[in-house]
Formats: structure tokens, sequence, C-alpha cells
RNA sequence: GGACCCGUGGUGUAGCCUGGCCUAACACGCGUCCCUGUCAAGGACGAGAUCGCCGGUCCGAAUCCGGUCGGGUCCGCCA
């Protein structure tokens, strides 16, 4: 039989049926079960006789035969959609287990904090609240491609690496570019621009990268822009317009097809009026001041409280919870923004600031090239690391301008999101690459760290050990000389990637490894050295000072059966110039290694 | 970079201010048992935290103080 969808079994009543998915939660009643079981398309309760239903729990994935039947009148659930029917079970397989889950995710509302969220990613994007948030945000971007191509624009592909920062202000992230340095890109701001030059009207969805050292509700370092350029306008509002357009076209598209996701959240989409209104930057400032007394008339950008009242405002006195804040002043923006030809001391440049915060940034730009080029000189650009954006502007450019949007505040904004992580699949930040940074292993001073964890463990595992203090040594034949010890009793600790996955090695140190007796022995693939670039990423520690812990550094630790020979060991107690010697014994209660025969003599 | 707040079983919280009835509470989850109509199932019983870590004050610390690590919010920054 072939499996069908949850939202396919409402015309199948009476049929014979075989769904797959994931059980949610499971009702036991002793002699009767009730399983709900989601897929893709939705959630549909299972009924089973117990001596047909194998151990089963939330999360396992399993494939259900049975028959579609209407449920009793007074058995109906109005709560889920399939809630007329349920699935009379027959056959029930186990396709995949699953472990108990870290939280309740059966629960309408997923009650974990921030960090949790994230760190369970994969899980917690099972989440029919998780899931809503991204199902918003794929409207969000589908509905802004197709306003746009349904006015003609091209989508372009905007790279990621770019050959220099062509604006002072915001941190990029720096990139090894084979011999060169290069950076990710922060914007596709001046590729759009060029484009213009090209194709008349182009857009583009792509990442972009902010190394701001800031820890906020509203930013990430990586984020999702929604680029808009094009050109032969007239004046900067025909920009503003088509940006109005775009946003009220996205709006109406989550609107229509997320009924569903925006009730889940309690959301309303924001209010906008037939016309959304826009203020210039000054009279924004005028505003505020009228109505709360606060001056900030002469500030170059609205702060946070400012855009909160600008919203106020236009929401009490323009029934519109959008509103453009337009001209700012021109030194604050970037070189290519028009100046207002009647006040050039302000430009052509706007906002659109919704529920209190930035949605949107665009305007319009310059289009000649010497204007192009005082102003670049201006802003203390060289003009040639720009000269690939310059040479769209040399051979002809129209009057162009444009805007971008970021996919995750909008999303944030519109269900009502507290913090912009919620909104990003995989958010990066300066504390988080999916994981947190802090526990990972890291470079830096840690030779005193990695020794200072080894005493630690030492002292709280209660046993003897004896600690010396000596000149730095690097190999084995000196360090045994300082400590006074014979060459075999000196633990080796050797770092290597065993099919990829580092471990650690521990051998006489008299002896070498044999590589090949290592593979057969421990049955690997491929082994290799680690580098000393690579030890020091995995241990914090130098080449030759790394203890044979290899607990300490969660990797697989392996020991040459012939060290057993000493009653004693000793070996670098993560620096070079510390020693530590203890009793084998201890050594192998502490680690419970791997005990193997892989050591050759030195030649 | 500045200010403030938080850290208690797997998850989310109470307790802290006003130290001792804390042998640490509650909800969910988990385990065993009961249950043929539940749908956030219900019932009975049970396991699970030396209260982030280190130090101090005190007869006595989850509670007060200092340090440290981790987390969060607001502000700055965000061309």
């Amino acid at each position: 039989m072939k499996r069908i969808l949850v939202q396919d079994t409402l015309d199948k009543i009476g049929k014979e049926v075989l769904l797959k998915g994931w059980v949610n939660t499971r009702r036991d009643h002793g002699k009767i079960v009730f399983i709900d079981l989601v897929d893709r398309s939705g959630l549909i309760q299972v009924v089973a006789q117990s001596t047909i239903v194998p151990e089963l729990a939330a999360g396992f994935v399993v494939a259900i035969e049975g028959t579609v039947r209407n449920r009793p009148e007074n058995m109906i659930n109005p709560k889920i959609e399939t809630g007329k029917i349920e699935l009379e079970a027959r056959k029930i397989e186990v396709i995949a287990k699953s472990e108990v889950y870290p939280f309740d995710m059966g629960k309408p509302d997923l009650e974990v904090e921030l960090p949790t969220l994230l760190d369970y990613r994969g899980l917690t994007l099972r989440h029919p609240k998780v899931h809503a948030i991204f199902k918003v945000q794929e409207v969000v971007i589908d509905s802004f491609r197709r306003s746009l191509q349904e006015k003609g624009f091209v989508e372009f592909q905007a790279p990621g690496i770019i050959p220099a920062i062509p604006e002072g202000g915001t941190e990029v992230f720096e990139v090894q570019y084979f011999d060169h340095k290069a950076y990710l890109s922060q914007s596709p701001q001046l590729y759009k621009s060029l484009l213009v030059s090209s194709f008349e009207r182009v857009f583009s969805v792509n990442q972009i990268y902010r190394a701001e050292p800031s820890v906020t509700t509203r930013h990430i370092a990586e984020a999702t822009s929604l680029d808009a350029e094009f050109g032969f306008i007239e004046d900067w509002t025909e920009v503003r317009d088509m940006a109005e357009y775009v946003i009220k076209y996205v709006l109406r598209s989550v609107g229509e097809k997320c009924v569903k996701e925006l009730e889940l959240f309690g959301a309303t989409l924001p209010k906008v009026a037939e016309r959304i209104p826009t203020i210039k930057l000054r009279e924004a400032q005028q505003i505020i001041y009228e109505r709360t007394g606060r001056d900030h008339r002469q500030e170059k950008d609205p702060d946070p409280e400012d855009e909160r009242e600008i919203c106020r405002w236009s929401s009490e006195e323009k029934d519109s919870e959008l509103v453009f804040i337009s001209h700012y002043p021109t030194k604050t923006r970037p070189f290519y923004t028009y100046p207002d030809e009647a006040d050039p001391e302000y430009n052509q440049g706007f906002d659109l600031i919704g529920r209190g915060v930035e949605w949107m940034t665009g305007g319009r730009r310059i289009h000649d090239y010497e204007t192009l080029l005082s102003h670049a000189k201006q802003w203390g650009i060289d003009p040639e690391k720009i000269s690939l954006y310059l040479q769209g502007f040399k051979y002809g450019m129209p009057p162009l301008g444009g805007f971008a949007f970021g996919a995750e505040r909008i999303t944030m904004h519109i269900l009502g999101l507290t913090n912009i992580r919620e909104a990003s699949v995989f958010p990066r930040d300066m504390e988080r690459v999916d994981l947190r940074l802090s526990t990972q292993a890291n470079g830096g001073d840690e030779d005193s760290s990695a020794f200072e964890q080894l005493l630690d463990f030492l002292n709280q595992a209660a046993i003897d050990y004896q600690l010396f203090e000596h000149k730095p040594v690097f190999t084995s034949e000196e360090a045994a000389k300082v400590r006074g010890t014979k060459p075999e009793q000196g633990a080796k600790a050797l770092v290597m990637y065993a099919d990829r996955n580092p471990i650690m090695v521990v051998l006489p140190g008299n002896l070498k490894v044999d590589v090949k007796q290592l593979k057969a022995d421990l049955g690997f693939k491929d082994i290799k050295m680690a580098t000393p670039e690579e030890v020091r990423k995995l241990t914090g520690v130098e080449i030759g000072a790394v203890p044979p812990f290899g607990n300490l550094f969660k990797m697989s630790l392996y020991v040459e059966s012939k060290l057993s020979a000493n009653y004693e060991i000793a070996f670098n107690a993560g620096r070079h110039d510390r020693s530590i010697k203890m009793k084998y014994a201890d050594f192998i209660k502490l680690t419970k290694p791997q005990i193997g025969s892989f050591s050759a003599q030195v030649a």
C-alpha cells in the first residue's frame, strides 16, 4: 500500500490507508490506545487495540495501516482539523525509535528558555508553534519574490565574499581568501546597483553577515536580506512606492496563507493605511518633541524609544502601524545615497518603521559617475576599491534606487516574537554558532587552564600523584631526564584522527606508534597524526605537553599494553615545565581506556 | 562598551528580600500498576536536585557577602 498524508484522509472514510509519521502523544487506556500521529500535513488520532500496539512513545517514527472511520457524534474534537475522523489501526510498525524527549513537546506551548530552544533545534523545530514561525517566514520570502517578479524584476545570486569593505562603520567578518584577505558580504548593495545597469530591475534573497560585537534581541550575525533595486526612476518617492507595494503584498500573502499560524501566536498583521504615511526625520523629531517633550531634534538618527514613539503617533493619528521616515542627514548615510536637491544636508534615503523597529531601509542612489566619484572621496573611500561598482556608472547608469528588508525581522514582528533568534532556523550570534561557543574547546592561553583542569580532575579523584616543576622540555628523553624517570615510564600522548574523529593514543616514551597495527587492532580504516595546530585546537595544549587524559578533551583513549609494565608512569601535565608522576593502576582506573598493542621500537 | 536581572531534578517554575519548621515545593515529563473513548486523558504508587562553581560570614546558608563561570533584558553600536 502506498503512504498517504494525514490531510488526505478526510475524504477516505471507510477506506484502508497507510500513514507514516511521528508519534506525537500516546494515551493508553488499558485495552484501547490512542495515538496522535503527525506528518508534514497534519495530525490525526489513531485508535488501536492494545494487543497490536508495539512499544511506543513520543518521537517514534511509525507506519500505521488501518481504516479511516467517522467518529461518533459525541467524540468529535473540534480543535483539530481531522477531529471528525480517526484511523482504526490494524497494523503498527516502528520505523525508528526515539529517545525520551528532554522536554514536553505535546503541549500547545513549548515551555523552554531560549538557550534550550536553540540547543535542541532539531527537536524544537518539530513543535507546531515553532514550525509556524518558519512557515510564515517562507511566505514572507516567497511573496517578496512574487511581488517583484510581477513588476518585471530579475532575481540574481549575490556573492557572499567581497574584496573590500566599501563603507566604514559596520563591522565585517574577515576571511582568509587564499593568500589574501577578503570579507563576508554585509549587504549586496553595490552588486545590485551595478546590475541595474544591465537588467534595469533586480532583486536577491541572500545571507548577509555582520560582525557587530553586540548582543541584542534584534540582531544576529547572519541574516536573510531581501534586496531590490531598479532604474529609470523619476524621484525617490517611486522607490518608496515600490517598497510600499512589496510590503503590502507580503503582508497580504501572510494574511491569506498563514491563517492558522497567525492564530497559534494570537498575532495580527499590522494595520496599514491606504497610503503608508511618510514623514521626514526632522518632522518625526518635532512630533516626538511635541508629544513627549523629549528633544531629539538635532539627533542624526532616531533611537529605539523614538522609533516606538513615532509608531505610536502613526498608529493613533494615521491609523497605520507602518510609517516611512525619510531625509536623514546626508553625512550619516552611505556615500551613494542621493542628497535632496532642495536641501543637500539631507538625503533621499528612507526607513520603514513598523511596530517600533526598523523593517526596511532604502533610498535613491547617486547615478552620475562624477558625483559618485567625488562623494566616494568625500566619504574617505578609495575609488580603486569600488572600481567594479563604479564601472556600472561609468558606462551609463539610469537614475536608480532600491531597498532591503530583513526576513527574520519581518517574521519576528508579524508574530510578535521577543527575540530575533526565534525567527532564524539556525541563528548565529556573538556567542553561538549552532552551539554556544563558550562550551567548545578554544585557543588562547590554555596552557595553564589545561594544566589546572588536570589538577582539578586528579584532586577530585583523590588519588596520589607527584607534581614536578622543571625547565621546559620538548621530547620524551629530555623529560625523563628532568623527572629522573626511565624513558619507558613516560606516557607519551599522541592526538590522531581515526576515521576523522580525534582520538588519543598513549604509549611508553621509548616506543613509537605502529599505525598498521593500530588500524588492525582497533578496527579503524584511516588514521593520521593531528597537526600541531589541530592538537592546539582540540586540547588547548602544545604538542609534547599533552597529558594522557583523553577524557579531559572528550577524546577516546587508547593505551599501549606495554605501558602496564611500569608501576608508576610520568607525563607532561599540559605544560612543558610541569610533569606528573602517578601509579599506572590509578591512571587506568581514572581514564578507563581501551588497551591494545600497537607499538614499535624506535629505529 | 554601560546598566540591571537570573542560575534550584530531564523541562518550566516556587522558595531567597525577612538564614533554622528545606529531610527543598509545584506542574509537566519519566518508571510500575489500574483503566475500551481519550484527545494537554484519568487514577494509585514511585524514582530523580547536596539549590552553577569557589571562597567568606554565621552555632546554622538554596537564602547574606565576595569572586568566578554561564544565561537573559535594556541602552550604546547597528553605513
